[in-house]
DNA sequence: ATGAAAGCGCTAACAT
DNA sequence: ATGTTAGCGCTTTCAT
């Protein structure tokens, strides 16, 4: 099964032409006289001929696209990022390839290996949870392979980045459970080698110091698999229940980790936010709907997206190679419901 | 800024061969000295060679890619989807390449326009809100690209197709709410071009017949922008509340459209379900945390895309043309919660 | 067993 | 203003 196809030859042979003219009659050129552009015109129009993309970049040595490795797009976070990455891409005339590694640094790698044989112009990474090995990205990287993170950066990659304000986001939702009164704040979270993990700590840290509470390491659970298997969380949660005194809070780090967290603490009969006053970071558009309502850390995802790829673009596209490269902090947002309201 | 590249050119002055000795060597080819092969496989594991999948799609003429349309992937069930096409795709040694409608017409055909041109070897095309006009894709696919339509299909293109029994859907969920002894049940759903709508419709309409119910033209509200305008949804609830009788139960055909009803009906301070039953279209994983947890009608998203996904390459790797198509129907998951209990 | 050459579709330097 | 040719990276006949 094959699929017929115009080429620019068939063009020439059809007017009596070379391939030549006719490519240039094609993009315009002013040495070519107007009559044979119109007539190239036109007919190109009549058979439908659409040039092939494919010699296009065998020949520029480029694709016009860029690939994103992300966790998963089946998550609010990550796909409210592609629609952003999508929306400035397309304007820019390039193709966006997405993949996905569902936390699994193996995935990562050989995703990335695919995209990056010359497949794409760029990368947009977001690291896996597992992710502690960035020797393969650096040598791209290295080689000339233009690179921006976000979200789930790393120090290891000289590069653009573009986060959340991770830090300014946990401090205040850990400050606003604080002045509800609550004392034992427990923070469930991804794996901490993940830059936002250590992010949103030290705002959670911060904020406990500012309220006078006493730092306990088992509040803290990192889950290393990024709330992928609901067992971690399921267990993770148990942990806490378990302690004495109890935790009477919860700030969690993800949508994944939030609602698998809500669902563990029903399981246990817990009530929200009695028992358990709680606040996620999560992009979902159903916070409202939940019950209770969950208070929220809403991260700017699209706008992630679109700055991280004009970032990315402008590397892109630069003549001579960058060495001042920047690191843009968005704000978040943080909407209190019910969850959180002792 | 570019890329540096090793090619196969490098190996052979390397070690002074030729590039077809080289590239039979890389391939493994019987014709070649095992000490040749020795020193090329060595050389190439050495200064990392990877093949450039672009000159090898030119070469071909086939990208071992796939293309994807949907509506968008911030969408429960067109991300599971998704997730099933690449389960496959990968495992067969496909690229899958997506990209989103947002139920535009017109993002449709510049999409399919831009994959088409001989960047994919297939497409895997759930439609639009908006599409009635097949005439591009009817010329593609009459030219020899293969297409598989999933979810959202159409009669005017013989190939295969997957979709979920949607009759069988709306049918059990209309007689449940029946059972439960609603008597106005109405139903806000799609665009009435799309097949999903009319295979639903009729699920609907069977079961109201058979509980003796008649079927009332104004108790049906199509969404043309299938739940993409928030205000679309509410003046649809609007009608229906100002309907006498007023409806006793909603059945709604999307993610989209069921969170944006049950938003425009709590505005109003409707209660679910003493005032109104509800049971939703929907692949959400929060329908159990939901207040009250929905009753949802769970399509099988990963399997539909996995099977679609298997029929299309099946497709692309025949030999001969395929003259014999078929549409699989794959059986939904009714899921009763408190949403729908009177 | 290895090499030379052509060709996939397109563009651009170099003629004319 | 138009044509000829080479080349992007690779595979594959056709020689040797």
């Amino acid at each position: 099964m094959k699929f017929e196809t115009v080429t620019i030859k068939d063009i020439a042979k059809a007017l009596g032409l070379s391939t030549s003219t006719v490519s240039r009659a094609l993009r315009g050129s002013y040495e070519i006289s107007p009559e044979t552009k119109k007539l190239v015109l036109e007919y190109a129009e009549k058979i439908n001929y659409r040039p092939n993309p494919i010699a296009l970049s065998l020949k520029e040595r480029r694709s016009r696209s860029i690939g994103v490795v992300v966790t998963e797009i089946a998550n609010n976070f990550f796909s409210q990022a592609i629609n952003g990455i999508e929306s400035i891409a397309y304007n820019r005339g390039y193709h966006v390839i997405i993949s996905q590694t569902h936390e699994s640094f193996e995935r990562e790698t050989v995703t990335i290996q695919h995209m990056a044989s010359r497949s794409v112009d760029g990368l947009l990474v977001s690291l896996s949870n597992e992710t502690t090995d960035l020797t393969q990205l650096k040598q791209l990287h290295d080689k000339g392979l233009p690179v921006v993170f976000f979200d789930r950066i790393t120090d290891e990659i000289v590069t653009h980045k573009v986060i959340a304000n991770n830090f300014k986001a946990a401090y205040d939702s850990t400050m606003h459970l604080a002045k509800q009164g609550c004392k034992r704040i427990a923070h469930v979270t991804n794996s901490p080698h993940l830059s936002i993990t250590k992010e949103r700590l030290d705002g959670y840290k911060k904020a406990l110091e500012e309220s006078n509470i006493p730092f306990d390491e088992k509040l803290v659970q990192y889950c290393y698999h990024g709330g992928m298997i609901f067992a971690e969380i399921e267990e993770a949660v148990g942990r806490l229940l378990k302690l004495k005194p109890r935790p009477d809070a919860i700030l969690t780090a993800s949508d994944r980790i939030t609602i698998s967290c809500i669902t563990a603490l029903r399981k246990e009969g817990i009530i929200i936010p009695n028992d358990m006053a709680l606040i996620g970071f999560s992009n979902t558009n159903l916070a409202e709907l939940i019950n209770p309502p969950l208070s929220a850390v809403r991260q700017p995802a699209f706008e992630m997206g679109q700055v991280a790829t004009e970032l990315l673009i402008q590397i892109i596209e630069s003549k001579r190679p960058i060495t001042e490269f920047e690191t843009r902090i968005l704000d978040t947002e943080l909407f209190i419901r019910n969850s959180s309201q002792k």
